[in-house]
DNA sequence: GCCAACGTTGGC
DNA sequence: GCCAACGTTGGC
């Protein structure tokens, strides 16, 4: 099994609007970085753990735990004019050159995370989301950083 | 295939 | 809101 971190901006999509959607469940669209896209498409696995870490926000965290439920299949978002994720060379191929994942909220961080406190725990040095200028909106996780980490967070069931 | 220009990310 | 860092684009 892998483990992974997702980064999404609260504003515009949050962990709490995942828990919300039916089954806590729904698809990852929007990526448009081949990085972020190889990952999704060759490495994800049903199963697969997800940390969700909120972005571009005064508090920059890890929140909670989602787990991936569908492999990657097409983003049909790129060659939708009307989407903000619209992908004129998508268009242009006839198909999407880009993919999404379904995940589901599966527990909640009793003490989100934060980057900060990432920054300075030792044993978590090398992690890339504390890197500076790392943008990849898709990481792997080790194992070790992930267990440290949900030791941090108590995460806790989603009723 | 290089690389300048441009657009985006994301911490602060 | 600023701006450093980075990824992508497209002219040559």
């Amino acid at each position: 099994m892998n483990h992974w971190l997702m980064k999404t901006e609260p504003e515009v999509f949050s962990f709490e609007d995942l828990i919300s959607c039916p089954d806590h469940t729904d698809s990852w669209d929007g990526i448009r970085n081949y990085q972020a896209r190889n990952f999704m498409r060759d490495n994800f696995k049903i199963n697969d753990k997800v940390f969700i870490y909120h972005s571009r926000t005064g508090e920059p965290a890890i929140v909670g735990i989602a787990k991936v439920v569908r492999t990657a299949y097409p983003d049909h978002t790129a060659l939708d004019p009307k989407s903000k994720y619209y992908d004129s060379k998508s268009a242009k191929l006839g198909e999407s050159r880009w993919f999404m994942v379904d995940v589901k909220a599966e527990k909640k961080f009793k003490n989100i995370v934060t980057l900060k406190q990432m920054k300075e725990a030792k044993e978590l040095s090398g992690m890339l989301v504390t890197k500076k200028g790392q943008r990849l909106s898709i990481q792997p996780v080790e194992k070790k950083h992930w267990d440290i980490i949900v030791g941090l967070g108590k995460p806790q069931k989603i009723t």
